[in-house]
DNA sequence: TATTGTTATACTCTATAACTATA
DNA sequence: TATAGTTATAGAGTATAACAATA
């Protein structure tokens, strides 16, 4: 690419930021209105996503991208609402493990039946789909 | 489009919109970082952002998305950085207009320079990008 | 000593409801 | 009465630092 279109004023580039911007804040208020709906956090919803295996809350900090004391609370709140439980791990009993518990694996899936209900990328046809699909993996590659 | 593939488990839809979410988290993060290295918050870079001209409260809550009572603390905070003052209407005493101060109009500029600058959709070339745009701008159109 | 998770603290953002000033 | 903005309140997420239990 050339110097002039990443550093221009208005580049496609600056364009095309602010249309992920705009495409994720909508998406986001899509489904963070479902979320709602469910009685859940974003945070939270992201963690249930996660939880195919348990994961120990270090893991889960990982996977929220912030700081693990913050885990604590996020996991305080689904362990109330009976969603996850935590268990300590044999091997090294410092480590906590959060598992689905029955009532979180029928929540987790209403997450997901929701997510793929979301509409707005469902109006493009198949060809386009992919097209777009590969043009964001190669986006998605160049940011770290 | 098919029925199949806006509904069926693992669809090109569900994967695009966790791209899309991959990828603006990633944004985020970037942009999050440099905001906080000017000493702002998204919500605060935003709101210098919509800053062209001067806007009434109430139209800072619109495009901020979020409650009036909500843009009196994030305004309290650039106005207590010296980035921003409230003028009251003339002809409408209760309303009050957001301005930025010259500080303010720096900051912003600041801004807009480190959003240009961020990286991943830069490495596309132009044709890539020009369908890029095309294509989100569709799926745009398919929400709200 | 080092690591895992929690607690304490403080700040920002968020919504709802009650309030003040103005229209 | 209605509207614009603020204040009061409460809850959630965030980071930093200090702490307990375990390794």
């Amino acid at each position: 690419m050339s110097e002039q279109t990443r550093t221009r004023y208005g580049s496609a580039a600056e364009e095309i930021a602010e249309q992920i911007s705009e495409l994720h804040r909508r998406l986001v208020g899509y489904i963070d209105g479902q979320i709602a709906g469910l009685g859940l956090t974003l945070p939270q919803a992201f963690v249930l996503h996660q939880l195919d295996a348990p994961l120990a809350m270090s893991q889960v900090a990982e996977r929220l991208h912030c700081d693990a004391s913050n885990v604590t609370g996020i996991v305080d709140r689904l362990e109330a609402r009976g969603l996850v439980e935590r268990q300590v791990r044999a091997g090294d009993r410092r480590v906590k493990e959060i598992a689905l518990t029955t009532e979180g694996r029928k929540v987790k899936r209403q997450v997901k039946r929701m997510l793929m209900g979301t509409p707005g990328i469902g109006e493009l046809n198949s060809r386009e789909q992919s097209a777009l699909r590969d043009l964001l993996e190669r986006a998605l590659a160049g940011l770290r």
